[in-house]
DNA sequence: CTGAAAGCGCTTACAG
DNA sequence: CTGAAAGCGCTTACAG
């Protein structure tokens, strides 16, 4: 920006030293609340700070310390309202800490999360906070990280050497999908499909298990043409919904891998005349605000992303402070069944209920 | 984070430097590209940094340039589908360009705006991105920005002294509650109200305005009971619903702030018995992505935040670069009816059409 | 094509 | 309670 007057130098601790005739070190206890220095003193290096509208350089002070305020976060797809949900209550618990957010998102490719994290690298965080992309290699990040930095993997499972001594927070896939499969059971789907997802995503194959955990409680074993493959997007989802139908016997209901998931099949069914949570039972995962206005109204695993951010956030400040033990530390956050429309018993009907 | 050997050092230029028995000054040019460096030199120098994990150390680049490769954002909630569409959008424009985002939010509130900016001021990014919070005071704001920031302020005007200089980019309001108000006048309502929104706010204004434009080209004036105003969230625009009908002749058809309000009211309708799109005709504003799976489907003004986030960081890169003119630069974005079930005319049903 | 030196804005022992 | 000096890791003229 070309500035009229030749540029107004930046106004730096020296300008409020000169101005109070004091030394640097001393304005600089004063930043640093220092008890060192007298109250007159402080008062009067406080009212020059204001008056020249004076700017901390973070950055020079944490060359000079060896330690920064920034806390990077990175996810897949910000424009997903898991993360993005996520991504506020991180930076609600960062804010509050007097931490700072440097974001970066991946869009599911470990190249990009590569190049992503090694731009951020440069500007020293405290500390990452990482929603690994699909396939990502942990020791290949952990060679651009370094060994020093403290990492909480978020809601994917990294595995090998690389992701050794790094923190870890996941939701209770299994525990979830176990929920939602004992739900149908007990409205008396006895073929009861799990709908979506990859096979080799850690989540993936935790909630699968937990589906497996269920049926099997309940002395049933799946059919293997009930556990269907699909993009966890709701467009994949909507193509593969026929995939169901394939085989004879087919499944009454579905565990969907997530929320998208499930709407996906639920409009897929819709295009085959069939309706959710009257010809076909209907379960989701993660609880995103679409699933409460969903026509009928999804059932769902509720994740409460939100809470998982101000959880990683917290996590994180405690390690930084010291106070966790060396080992890594893992977390699994619990995971609570919202009951809705879309899960009803094949006998029931959709016609009692209000609008929502 | 307790390591177990004592803190192995960073590794820093100079490390670099003496591997290769050469000066710091020459392993920084090799680190910019400078042609000035021999290409052997280079190549050994670029093997040098690979083998010893070099990692650029930006804040002290930053320090000693006096520049930064960090863009601030500042929104007023990351969970709002709209502020993270247009997060994620900015953020892929900014990582193209080797910039790295700095990311706060302020839950429209003046007082944590003003902390975070504050807070994030330190790290000195090279520009400001700021969707400001209702009610900010733009002289507080220059005030702590300082007199060289760059900023573009996205979405809401800003107005008196204090914005002035700063670039603005601004959906098409006026425009966009015209199409809504045409498209419904086009399906022979009359009576249509203006709904949701707070009159002090610069878009409720602009859309209001747009309304009456369209009216007063078809010859209507609007009855002053048809413009309810209500916070923008769905919650309170299903209890403001009622007020609509409060009226004799009562509005058969609503243009809404934005989307979330016309899905408050959709909901409200529903509560007293009547029906969007057959009943009473809605429109939205935003077509967030619930707009398209609601029931009927919500007729809206697509703004399409991702595409305002790109472009709201292109602005700010050619900024940056020089090439715009000093005086303020205003953007205004186009905007798009997208038609879809909740505004029919009073006389069509909803059985034809296929599901979503 | 490469090097020696100064300096960006801060903090940290160390004196006094 | 306050100050002088060194140094964090880089870049930038200036020499050669």
């Amino acid at each position: 920006m070309p500035a009229e007057r030749p540029a107004p130098r930046r106004v730096t601790l020296a300008d409020i030293a000169a101005a109070c005739g004091l030394s640097k070190a001393t304005v600089s206890l004063v930043l640093r609340d220092s008890p060192l220095v007298h109250a007159d003193t402080r008062a009067r290096v406080r009212a020059e700070l204001e008056r020249q509208g004076y700017v901390y350089h973070r950055g020079a002070a944490s060359l000079r310390r060896g330690g920064s305020n920034a806390v990077a976060l990175v996810v897949n797809d910000l424009a997903n309202p898991f993360f993005a949900e996520f991504a506020a209550g991180v930076d609600a618990a960062l804010a509050e800490a007097g931490y700072v957010l440097l974001l970066g998102s991946t869009g599911e490719s470990p190249e990009r999360q590569q190049a992503v994290l090694a731009s951020l690298a440069e500007h020293g965080p405290a500390a990452l906070i990482l929603s690994p992309a699909e396939h990502t290699d942990a020791a290949r990040l952990r060679r651009l990280l370094g060994p020093r930095m403290p990492v909480l993997v978020f809601n994917r499972a990294l595995d090998g050497e690389g992701a050794a001594g790094w923190d870890y927070l996941a939701l209770d896939n299994r525990q979830g999908a176990r929920l939602a499969t004992e739900h149908l059971l007990a409205q008396g789907h006895r073929a009861i499909a799990f709908f979506g997802g990859h096979r080799d995503s850690s989540s993936c194959q935790e909630r699968r298990a937990g589906y497996r955990d269920a049926l099997a409680a309940a002395g049933l074993a799946p059919d293997p043409g009930w556990l269907v493959e699909c993009a966890p997007t709701r467009l994949e989802a909507a193509r593969q919904a026929g995939a169901l139908f394939a085989r004879d016997p087919a499944p009454t209901a579905a565990v969907c891998y997530n929320d998208a998931v499930a709407l996906g099949l639920m409009a897929g069914l819709a295009a085959r005349g069939r309706r959710a949570g009257a010809d076909f039972a209907v379960v989701g995962f993660d609880d995103i605000a679409e699933a409460a206005v969903a026509v009928p109204p999804l059932t769902t695993v509720a994740a409460d992303p939100r809470a998982r951010g101000l959880q990683a956030a917290r996590l994180v400040l405690t390690r930084l402070r010291g106070e966790l033990p060396p080992a890594p530390h893992a977390v699994v956050a619990p995971v609570a069944l919202r009951v809705r429309r879309s899960s009803l018993a094949l006998s029931d009907s959709l016609t009692e209920g209000t609008a929502a």
